[in-house]
DNA sequence: CCACGGTGATAACCGATGGTTATGACGATC
DNA sequence: GATCGTCATAACCATCGGTTATCACCGTGG
């Protein structure tokens, strides 16, 4: 028979193995230093085993200690991902739909049109959006942090999610201004192909591929110069030339701030950014209106 | 401020969900019905969500309960895994060396043989034998629940680990009895190509790969059949002709049970079994002692 | 050499938690 | 309409998780 824990404990651990300071984890975690010295003893107890060293001048992990600290994350990241899903889940039953996006649409006041739209249909619905990394190629979808979000083609699990395209667009290259091919007006795709690339986390699957252009190299392996999981890190990483990478149309403002220019490519298909949802949720009135608003504003533009 | 719970609290639930009645899983969990009526009833409030529909006929889950089914799951998992880890650390202080294995290495008196040796010289030393499912192929390694494993090359995070070759040996078909193959005394690769096989778990990653011998197909993508994560399993699939598969010629015995024989394979290479453990544990004198006794024994053979 | 900061551990205390048994409310069944 | 089986509630009690106050220990510095 397994034994179990409090969440919280395993919280305190990681404090204390990170900070390797009793005191300082304490005010971390906004407690008096006897009861999370209490709680880690419990801890040690009931695994039986020694996690810390303690010394007067510092705390160090015992081996045990070592092997719980990647579990430890792990568990924890996986009860965020939970109390983030019961989250969207009170909200959803308080009527309001969670949107998630991994950049900002921008695209002209896009979103703007769409909650007038929305809230003209479902006037008493609020609108939550929620900016998720880039290691979640879904942007929520997935782990249920969201309830409908605007991402990139392709998904993984293509056939759990329905969509409707919010934009097609051409694929730009982002190039720092000092690069060669930054003095051309337009490049092909195959005077890039060698270039060292920015790819986004190995997480996002089929995502990174599309943006490395995967398909369009022949089977010829990219260079990844870096990988990069938000607008800053990819701006940063242009400017100090770690690589190139390519940006939807629609998403170069973003990027070209100073120092960095996109230029079009000739000889990869174009990106589709779409508003996503999960197939079981098609039910849900507030889902299939802001699908319905989301519609109705691409086909305007 | 991200909110804790109780494992427990979720392997309540789970059993709740999964049973669909309080009564049954108060029974399962040796709680009593109370105890456990209040402990979700707290969960729910703790989360400000309803997880279930209560009815005399019957429990269902709500959309929220649905949505944190998944997440309970990973908890329990993660949590799972660390305590297996710390019974492993438990071990590992009290002078005991966990060997883990995929299947067991069997191979005529191999295990015995390595302990004899092994004992000589570590006379205090206890050995736990823990046999692991496919879905790991490294048998506890990855995860810090064994400390050394028998298992098949090639490893995930190969850098990772270090091992010591037990035996290599020559990739055989099954086949079920009446496959036409099966006549022949000894068949090309080639000819197998195009037949459903049976494939490891997607998460035994590259080692998935090497038993559908991919670098033997050309690029061409095999047939799966079904997916097996265990002897009987592999031997019932065979025999319902769900598809065929290699298996090492030292695990044939397993396999040729009735119903089942082994053809030899010209056209693809041999498989290596190896006693494997974690680099940054090169240091410890048991897994240094386990692995000596294991190399004595493989160089006898 | 001895007082002093600073560490983590311990003690005494108290409300909240998590369990028990006994009992209640309610709908389905016959 | 009595009965059965469901989950909820009540009363009770030990343990848990937190508090403040204090201790034991060790390196440092007059």
């Amino acid at each position: 028979m397994t034994i179990d824990v409090h969440v919280r404990d395993l919280r305190y651990f990681l404090a204390v193995a990170e900070e390797l300071h009793f005191t300082r984890a304490a005010e971390r975690l906004y407690v008096s230093q006897p009861a999370l010295s209490k709680q880690i003893r419990a801890l040690e107890r009931q695994l039986g085993v020694e996690l810390l060293l303690r010394d007067p001048r510092g705390v160090l992990l015992t081996e045990a200690g070592e092997a719980l600290l990647p579990h430890a994350r792990q568990v924890l990241a996986a009860w965020a991902a939970a109390d983030r899903a019961m989250a969207t889940a009170r909200a959803a039953g308080r009527g309001t739909l969670v949107v998630g996006m991994s950049t900002s649409p921008g695209r002209g006041g896009l979103l703007p049109a769409i909650r007038s739209r929305f809230t003209a249909a479902h006037p008493e619905a609020v609108v939550r959006l929620r900016q998720m990394g880039w290691q979640d190629p879904t942007a929520g979808l997935a782990d249920g942090g969201t309830e409908v979000a605007f991402v990139w083609l392709p998904l993984p699990d293509e056939e759990r999610y329905g969509w409707t395209v919010v934009a097609e667009e051409p694929r730009l290259v982002a190039l720092p201004e000092g690069h060669p091919l930054a003095a051309r007006a337009e490049v092909d795709f195959a005077d890039l192909a060698d270039e060292p690339f920015l790819a986004l986390p190995p997480s996002s699957g089929p995502l990174r591929d599309f943006w490395l252009a995967l398909d369009e190299r022949g089977g010829r392996p990219p260079r990844v110069g870096a990988e990069i999981a938000g607008t800053e890190e990819t701006y940063e990483a242009l400017v100090a030339g770690l690589g190139i990478c390519l940006v939807a149309a629609g998403n170069a403002p973003l990027i070209t701030l100073g120092g960095v220019v996109t230029r079009p490519v000739r000889g990869i298909g174009p990106s589709r950014y779409v508003l996503a949802w999960r197939k079981e949720d098609e039910g849900r009135p507030l889902v299939r209106g802001y699908a319905e608003a989301c519609r109705w504003v691409a086909r305007a533009a």
